[in-house]
DNA sequence: ATGGTTGTTCCACAA
């Protein structure tokens, strides 16, 4: 079972790239974060042509998460558990295939000590507490997305740039760390535990692609029963690299596929 | 410390 996780920064805008994607890796699962739109403009006619279905949580200009599948999905749940009643559309998460997943953006937090940060941080509480709920059913299941989380200093080209940035911060990476010690594994790094430009994310800013001054933000996280099939994770960076590109790259991870329902 | 870029939308705001 291929998966990926791309956030994909306007989805209407990255329709090509987003189709040639699945043209290509044909993967069974893609989850897109940032599509920034309300459910209506999403492009599900030009996806379901390429024969997937599409699972969309949008709101208007900003955010917006969509989970598409070869198979069709089920138990759909938008939204985190306790989330405000303006909910913001950052959490999707359905049934394929046996597997649960999800496909999230967590909150970018910045500036520090601002609404917004304590925001990410009540937020990343609330997907804490829903992956341990996640982890008791025995499972297989898999967190993906934009964790707006720079886990180490290995993940990051230049730590010095990021000292104050929500990103970085010391909170939010011990909030990351949490989570990941209730259970689960960071399929990259785990399969990558040396590479130090294992990034996902290069700014538009300031030349940062062309330097390879990136971060790694975009993370899947596996429970022990989707560990146990996890044979492959890698980062496409061939489309951080194509014209009107993402400044986000996709995460492709592949897990052994046997009687998982 | 500042400025650098992209997308949505209507004008700044978010990233």
């Amino acid at each position: 079972m291929r998966i990926a996780t791309w956030n994909v920064n306007s989805v209407r805008a990255r329709l090509p790239l987003v189709s040639a994607f699945l043209e290509k890796h044909q993967p069974d699962v893609l989850v897109l974060q940032e599509i920034k739109g309300e459910d209506d403009t999403f492009p599900r006619a030009a996806f379901e042509g390429q024969g997937y279905h599409a699972e969309v949580f949008g709101q208007k200009a900003y955010n917006g998460v969509a989970i598409l599948s070869r198979e069709k999905p089920y138990n759909v749940l938008r939204g985190l558990p306790g989330d405000p009643p303006d909910t913001q559309a950052r959490y999707l998460e359905v049934t394929i295939g046996g597997v649960r997943i999800a496909s999230l953006y967590v909150p970018n937090g910045n500036p520090l000590d601002s609404e917004k940060y304590t925001f990410k941080l009540a937020w990343m509480d609330r997907l804490t507490a829903r992956a341990r709920v996640l982890l008791a059913t025995e499972e297989p299941v898999l967190l993906a997305g934009d964790f707006n989380v720079i886990p180490t200093a290995k993940d990051v080209d230049d730590p010095s740039g990021w000292e104050h940035d929500a990103l970085y911060a010391p909170p939010v990476r011990a909030a990351f760390r949490a989570l990941v010690n209730l259970g689960y594994t960071d399929a990259l790094r785990t399969l990558h535990p040396d590479d130090p430009r294992l990034f996902t994310f290069w700014d538009y800013k300031a030349r940062s692609w062309e330097r390879d001054a990136g971060i790694r933000i975009d993370h899947v996280l596996l429970s022990p029963e989707a560990a146990d099939r996890l044979t492959e994770a890698h980062v496409d960076r061939a489309w951080r690299d194509e014209p009107q590109a993402s400044d986000h790259a996709p995460v492709i991870v592949e897990l052994s596929c046997w009687a998982l329902r």
